[in-house]
DNA sequence: GTCTTTTCTGAACACTGTCAAGATGGCATG
DNA sequence: CATGCCATCTTGACAGTGTTCAGAAAAGAC
């Protein structure tokens, strides 16, 4: 048993995991019962048990899996931005926001305060998108001649930038963006802060 | 009786909303209950119903103090920087930073998402802070000689970076930031990417 | 003094996460 | 094949939750 094994169920693990995400589409993450997600898997409410040790593991299982999804789209978006050019980091950044607004809940889940320490599995699971950002962060410094420069704040600014907006998209208090005299969709003020820290990273 | 009236408790309306405040001192947003309000507040479970609709509209009144609460500080913080130098925008986005380390469950809940549009009270109450950002973004234009240039872009681009760093440090992927080999503690980080912003803005 | 309105309590309902005890069925060993 | 084992699932329970509703109690109006 390589996997989870396929006793009575199948694979309970798998189809609790899809149900939670199937749920997610239409529920808020704080609505998402656990005794519901068994329902969806026609299993009885203590059934999840022998395959989690409690709720929040499997929030964590359901985290994993959405930053392993994240990952595949945003390296899709960078192979499929103009090589070389500064494009690639925006069109990383684009498709992170571009997750956030098509899959809110599950990336709330993704980044909800786990109870203690965090959760190793979604540690684990959320490395390689932020090695996407690294790298992508250290290939473009080569692309324009500034190799020796430290990258670290670079990466950890645009993170952040692109973290925040897509944060303050999903949950800021709304009514700010009219204010401000942009009449631009949620995904159009993505691209825009992408470019605008994209031209205020390239100007020395 | 121009204020919430005094009846039987006294002011139950701002006793609930202390006693929210100081559970959430210990407690995370999401295992703050009504009923540990109430009974923090030594009063029956069905109490804050004469006072607040449901749980989310006390919530949005703890948000809205949250916001009230910011604002002083950043102000504060901003009125201590540097005059005229870009300094006060730095110390504004500190100031942001800061308030959500020291506040981190507060600061959750002001950044919760509603269960539909947002409230009005927390939209009100978020706006001052939201100008203090937007006036501190166009004083500094201005100091720049740049009076003329759109100010959007920039305004977008502080307020994500302040933002999304400040959740990134309460509920990002922890092991991140040694990763990196910066050994910097959290505030330490949240200094480093608002300078790094403000250089950034201010490279041409 | 009554009368009314606001505030609070007590009990109830449906729901939640979680656990202990038993039923069920696949697996390997005899 | 029979046997036993053990992972899996169900049933039923417990404490706790948000919310509602009928009534008690207290404050203000007349």
């Amino acid at each position: 048993m390589l996997f989870r094994p396929k006793y009575h169920h199948g694979d309970l693990h798998r189809a609790l995991v899809d149900a939670g995400l199937e749920l997610l589409e239409s529920r808020d993450a704080s609505e998402l019962s656990l005794r519901a997600v068994a329902r969806k898997a026609k299993v009885s409410a203590a059934a999840p048990y022998h395959h989690f040790a409690n709720k929040a593991e499997l929030l964590d299982a359901i985290a994993a899996e959405g930053f392993a999804l994240l990952e595949s789209q945003i390296r899709a978006a960078m192979q499929d931005a103009d090589e070389g050019c500064g494009g690639e980091l925006a069109a990383g950044g684009a498709a992170y926001v571009q997750f956030a607004l098509a899959h809110p809940s599950h990336f709330r889940v993704m980044f909800r305060k786990g109870e203690e320490e965090h959760a190793p599995v979604v540690d684990a699971a959320s490395s390689p998108v932020f090695a996407l950002l690294v790298e992508g962060v250290e290939r473009w410094l080569r692309g324009h001649e500034r190799a020796e420069e430290d990258a670290r704040p670079l990466i950890l600014l645009c993170w952040a930038a692109i973290h925040g907006i897509a944060m303050l998209l999903l949950d800021g208090p709304s009514s700010r963006w009219e204010k401000l005299g942009l009449d631009l969709d949620k995904q159009a003020i993505a691209v825009l802060v992408t470019r605008t820290l994209a031209e205020r990273l390239t100007a020395s």
